[in-house]
DNA sequence: GCTTTACTTGAACGATCACTCAAGATATAA
DNA sequence: TTATATCTTGAGTGATCGTTCAAGTAAAGC
């Protein structure tokens, strides 16, 4: 029939994900994107439709990147619990990782974005619930696996656990603070396996 | 000599402090500014300088604001970690309050301006650091009152505590999520009277 | 009253914003 | 090879951005 696009999708994706995730929704222009991705105008709105589509399928990618990095981490754990601490502790090493921002996307995006610009929101929000939702099942696994305590609430374990991803995060978002941000990990791993049932 | 100002410069920057609290930096636009402060850009600039500037100065008044509010909560209470711990009870009542954001001022700007605009960047910081401070020299407190074991670190524990309160309030800008923030910082406000010394 | 000195006003600036679309280019099917 | 369908291009859209400044207005000193 006809030609098809002649670029990768997924990597246009990773390209935008990477520039939204530095620079912010607000403060990355059309012309910065443009530049990023080596696209025209035409093709990206011919592609996503808007540069507010453009961030919100950005989002998804950087979502599922991240769930994929944490389930691995966890998975290589000897325990449930252990993966959560390890899954902090590896959050906490921002000195050795160049990323984008040290901070959460979807923070960012939920801090940044009015409440009333209802597409970007509903999608971090959404996809920070599914987080914390996955947060809340290894707590349970642990809990099952009898490494926390018949009382354990894994509900409130992983909101609060989330809670401190979201701090260790944010606070790293801060310049210069790389050691202080492993020092505060390390503490936070720690108070995880704090819960560990001494039985 | 000649006429003043016809408006209070506190009030304004209170005003501007409410507006860019609730939409942001970039979200901000000099015609949402001139409705909110009822001044004409030639006013604001002769009075501020620049949007920059004004966002400076209004952060700088939201952070004597969060401060004061912080003293009082701690001062009211009957000892230095139970003050620790009622802050966080008080900044987990977002649905008692009606505030411009749930969210903090200071790390919203920290997440939304790009490293290289030193001046915003530079001033949120600086004001979260001298936070972090106050929180460690309230748990030194803490430590000489006996109220904390003699192993206690308070650089580590005003790091640990100022990082749980990013978190608890990035987790309340989330819509709909009230309850669970009381819960969350519950849990939180637990967390710091457990480490009370049970000499 | 008048003069002086500052503050206030709002039209207008160039730059940049997100976005469009007609024209040109190219891969596929016949 | 030719026809066709789709993608790519980039100049250009109107709107809005942060900011300026000459003209107008009003308070303080005489």
């Amino acid at each position: 029939m006809a030609r098809k696009a002649g670029f990768e999708r997924r990597q246009i994706l990773e390209r935008a994900r990477d520039l939204f995730w530095r620079k912010g929704y607000h403060a990355t222009s059309m012309k910065d994107l443009e530049v990023a991705l080596d696209l025209r105008p035409g093709s990206i709105y011919a592609a996503f439709g808007s540069k507010e589509k453009l961030y919100a399928e950005a989002l998804e990618v950087y979502a599922e990147g991240t769930r994929s990095e944490a389930l691995a981490t966890m998975q290589a754990a000897p325990s449930a619990l252990s993966g959560l601490a390890e899954h902090v502790r590896a959050l906490g090493r921002v000195g050795e990782r160049d990323l984008p921002s040290n901070a959460c996307m979807l923070v960012k995006t939920v801090l940044e974005v009015p409440e009333d610009s209802n597409l970007l929101r509903k999608t971090a929000e959404d996809l920070l619930s599914k987080a914390e939702a996955a947060f809340t099942e290894q707590f349970r696994k642990a809990k099952a696996a009898r490494e926390l305590p018949a009382d354990a609430d894994p509900v409130r374990l992983g909101r609060r656990y989330q809670a401190d991803v979201i701090g260790l995060r944010a606070y790293a978002q801060r310049s210069g603070s790389s050691e202080a941000v492993a020092l505060l990990a390390e503490d936070i791993a720690l108070g995880v396996e704090g819960l560990r049932a001494t039985s």
